[in-house]
DNA sequence: ATGCCTTTGTGAACGCGTGCACAAAGATGG
DNA sequence: CCATCTTTGTGCACGCGTTCACAAAGGCAT
């Protein structure tokens, strides 16, 4: 998933609905829209779990906050939780987006089909780079970053996705905030500061690969990872090493610092 | 954050350092590598804590399970602190990667720096498209398909990436286990089912999308968002608007159907 | 040395999310 | 109309994660 975690804590479930759950809609509107493109009429909440990689208790759950949409002894309606659920997540509308930083990655995001299919219009492309104005890229000219602000205000969009490198993603959130965006996506692996009201979700491919090498370091070696090799650099400033030398409560942690 | 969030449930507390820490580990990180670059000697939870987006405490007892690599009254040193991170992420060694589906976001992979400079090297790209073989991507010779059990043997590689189309994916992944990779980071749109111990992370651009518009429908409509345009496909089967006709828990839940 | 000041490390409380397990609801067949 | 069988909806308990708040630890000045 798209390490973007920052989100309000607690008290803003908005409406009632848990926001793991949010999380999850999509996910279930993926595989409904599979089963109704195969003309399947109804399905149970065991079927359609396994479809989205989930336990069937926790979808009864998650559909029980959009309300009672089932059938005792039957299942779910596929056209009509199909409905619902892209009511819920706001898919029945239409949402321009506006993709900032048309290097690799962001020409990929334009050309991904996954956005226009879900209610998602690319709205315009906008670049730095003087010598990328005007050509196009997935079908749509790319603009200077000059005309940010016009473009924003022009197609009233919302929602805007940063594809920048770290450096300039800061300077271009705040350029979408000010004019008017509310909710940004960042590929960019900084940390954005926006003002409160805004949403920020992050995706950050360099994160999940680091987590998927910690457990895959876990996996391969149970031994001690072989403290030797590497010199670990000079001790920190005075005895900081305090308990934890000896074995603490899971006795293997290696103790790395001699004290 | 990536979707990816089919994890071990719980007892799988890798050596006893929480899932939600771990995920936060590279973060902290990357905060920790600018600092070092501009030399700052030492910092004090505070200042990393908001420099990598999160607050204090949870980065004080994150460090916790570490170990006590602080220094009461003065902070942690930042050096010594990112080489216990890097070796507890097991950065400090070397991560051959293979890409597969090397289509626009494949090729913005290739060249993400992000990678490299983390102790990722990628080992090869594969694609099934026979007129790309050989074509250099980001310095690098594209290879077919064909090879891909080789290019895993040969490299020892125990990570790979999946960016091919969504019909393509679970094949991929498929073949990709049974070549002896352990740990995959799936961009396709699609659940994929993988063997005990292979440890699969999720990234779904278009989920990001639609969570943001939920947040968004919500800030931008408070009132009833307008039932009447769109008409909702026939109602489910039979009777099956129960209770929450009236007014619920949270009297505001619009109550589509007419019954 | 001694006392003050800063900052860590963590015990404890709380809240969210998950999963079990079952009663209620409805379909279906006789 | 009644009995049976399937599947939903949810009450409940448990565990992880977050946050508060404070005692312990160490630096530093005097």
């Amino acid at each position: 998933m798209a390490t973007g975690r920052n989100h309000r804590p607690a008290t803003t479930r908005s409406r009632g609905i848990p926001e793991a759950t949010v999380a999850r809609l999509p996910l279930y509107l993926r595989a409904l829209t599979a089963l109704s493109e195969r003309s399947v009429p109804t399905v149970s909440s065991e079927e359609l779990a396994s479809a989205a990689g989930v336990n069937s208790a926790k979808l009864r759950k998650d559909f029980s906050y959009l309300g009672s949409y089932g059938t005792r002894g039957v299942g779910y309606d596929v056209e009509y939780l199909v409905y619902q659920i892209s009511r819920e997540l706001g898919l029945t509308q239409d949402w321009p987006v506006v993709i900032v930083g048309i290097g690799n990655l962001g020409a990929a995001l334009a050309n991904y089909g996954g956005f226009a299919s879900r209610g998602f219009r690319v709205a315009a492309l906008i670049d730095a780079d003087p010598s990328l104005s005007g050509k196009p890229v997935a079908g749509i000219g790319v603009q200077h970053t000059d005309e940010l602000e016009k473009v924003v205000d022009d197609n009233g969009v919302s929602i805007g996705v940063i594809a920048t490198p770290a450096g300039a993603a800061q300077q271009v959130c705040d350029r979408l905030v000010a004019a008017g965006i509310t909710s940004i996506l960042n590929f960019a692996p900084t940390v954005l500061s926006v003002p409160e009201g805004v949403d920020v979700r992050k995706v950050d491919l360099s994160i999940e690969l680091q987590i998927l090498a910690f457990h895959e370091q876990r996996k391969a070696g149970e031994d001690v990872p072989d403290e030797e090799d590497t010199a670990p650099p000079a001790a920190p400033p005075a005895a900081s090493v305090t308990k934890r030398t000896d074995s603490g409560p899971d006795g293997d942690l290696p103790a790395v610092m001699p004290a």
